[in-house]
DNA sequence: ACTTGGCACTCAGGGTGGGGGAGTGCCAGG
DNA sequence: CCTGGCACTCCCCCACCCTGAGTGCCAAGT
């Protein structure tokens, strides 16, 4: 269907699009890269792929551009990942390095991301669910009210107060305290729900109504309210990138922590690099934009997602390289921490 | 030197300009606003206030534009503080109400003010220091790693991990954990640093090391890092004030922790509504926008600022009146909590 | 069967050149 | 001090042309 040649001439044709954001024509192909034939000839090859929905031209007499069916094809059989030299893996390790914090990891990630691909950066929290509770502390904030803290061993500490129906003492708290560690240390926050039903009958009856307060929000913070935040950076790398009118709807969907999910969970639960090229995307404002993302996590669980979103007529090659090598660092310090 | 004539054209400047976004001339000012005077009349007074600096025209020929300083007459002398219309103060108070945590706050207001004023709204967390200690808490970790959390009287949360000299036993952590709770609860935070240098004498000797290393992370938490977060959204509402290229600039400015803190502070410690027009802001690529601010808190003391930021061309009067309205019901919501 | 040079054709973009119109400044008279 | 009148100034819009890049097609060459 598509010779060697035709290929060729689509990666040419991506490659100085993005380049120059201009659309190209037969000339100026043959010109820029050594492919040793004539102008006539990459305008038949350029026929067939227009043909083929590879390539369109804005206008009559203008060059060619490529359609997000051209850049899928780009992405899945013409170019690899390009891969960072040890340098840049460098400058990315001790940027990440300096991180004390969960929030600091992904703040630092972000903006890194969004600086190496010069793009907007998008990144997901761990997933609680997927962790494991580390510790459960409970803090009298006065008599019918308590603080409940999650620590997680990704690091992420959750906190919800909690209204009492009735006066609670110290003791009781104690109680409370150490019945939760007992039973949930360790545990997949995943599992916590059940364990927590059998819970009630570990306390003393006398404290059974405040507790059963207590765990109903504990579970509610694990399963109903499953907000894994996501951070946004880099919005400012849209205007390079002219989406004219279109601005306006993108920074606006960017906006939307529900939209962001949705789009980072399209890509499904695997950890290798994926991209979703202009109309692949559901969300729609975005259906003139590309996103590259990958799972991170520590060691081989996928926790969450990140990634760069950005023009469809991005540097996809660079995108997925500094996207996987990022990622990989990211899961790096999780896991040691 | 400026009649009551002068002024009202001034403010009818300043008002048909916000609202059309073009220049306006001597002509549609008699019509729109019943002035009654001719157009000629108009003219000399424009000429006079020209001169002052507080008008001028794009290009000769054209209507009259505000200039920075024409904004600030406008905000300090001819216009107040557009007051909330019961439904809207109603409005206001039941979107905030259902917040269940101080992030959830924070992020509730961004879109609140984002949403009332259609600009971008910028929201600092409340202060750290000065505010006061609610409870402390130290998870163990591993055998030499702690976690620290905490807690103030503002619902927020503090965590660091501490990284200790040599092995900590459960007793070791429970004692210290009395030390902190018992020397430091209820302390402004501002007060920690000091209290806290004599807290060594109250651990057992064998302790101290791990205990110093705990303290000197608890002071560098209130102390060094006062990094007191600025939450900013709507930033989609600024596509619709044409920045033509200052956008990229803006957008640079609002991704700037650094920067928005500065903003922030540029307006003191009032509790009242401040307005910085245009050149009046120090920080370079915000000096085609205008920052109307307000400090809130629980009570009267100002725990931290949130406010909005637009182009000069903003309704002042009705931004103000959100920010005030705003900054009142969430000083609300903090003291309950 | 593919490649190539030639050729006529098509348009987007840029520059030019008037009007039209909104707005101004000024002046003389009320 | 206000007002109507008047001449003047430019911005903006539109219509026009023209150039140049790029195309499709065809006939000839390999």
């Amino acid at each position: 269907m598509l010779d060697d040649r035709k290929l060729a001439v689509l990666r040419a044709i991506v490659e100085d699009y993005v380049s120059t954001n201009e659309p190209v024509g037969s000339k100026s192909l043959v010109d820029r890269h050594n492919l040793d034939v004539s102008p006539a000839t990459i305008r038949n090859d350029m026929a067939v792929l227009e043909e083929q929905g590879y390539i369109v031209q804005p206008h009559t007499s203008a060059g060619r551009v490529p359609t997000d069916l051209g850049y899928r094809l780009f992405v899945d059989r013409l170019s690899g990942v390009k891969p960072f030299s040890p340098a840049e893996r460098r400058a990315i390790e001790t940027f990440l390095a300096g991180a004390y914090d969960l929030d600091d990891v992904v703040m630092r990630t972000v903006r890194l991301l969004a600086q190496l691909t010069r793009q907007v950066a998008v990144v997901q929290y761990p997933s609680l669910t997927r962790s494991a509770v580390r510790h459960v502390e409970i803090v009298p904030l006065g008599d019918r009210r308590v603080l409940l803290v999650l620590i997680t061993d990704t690091g992420r500490v959750e906190q919800r107060t909690v209204e009492l129906p009735g006066p609670i003492g110290d003791d009781a708290i104690t109680q409370l305290r150490a019945v939760l560690n007992a039973c949930l240390d360790g545990r997949k926050l995943a599992d916590v729900a059940s364990v927590v039903a059998d819970l009630p009958e570990r306390v003393s009856p006398a404290e059974r109504p405040n507790a059963a307060a207590v765990f109903s929000v504990l579970v509610e913070t694990l399963v109903e309210r499953h907000d894994e935040r996501v951070v946004v950076g880099g919005a400012a790398n849209l205007t390079a990138a002219d989406f004219s009118r279109g601005l306006h709807e993108v920074l606006e969907a960017l906006e939307e922590q529900v939209v962001l999910m949705r789009l980072l969970g399209e890509s499904g639960d695997q950890a290798a690099v994926t991209v979703r090229i202009g109309s692949e995307n559901e969300v729609h404002g975005l259906r003139s934009t590309s996103m590259v993302t990958t799972g991170y996590g520590a060691g081989e669980q996928v926790l969450a997602r990140l990634g760069v979103l950005g023009p469809t007529r991005m540097d996809y090659p660079t995108a997925m390289g500094a996207v996987r090598a990022v990622a990989r660092y990211v899961g790096q310090i999780l896991a040691e921490s």
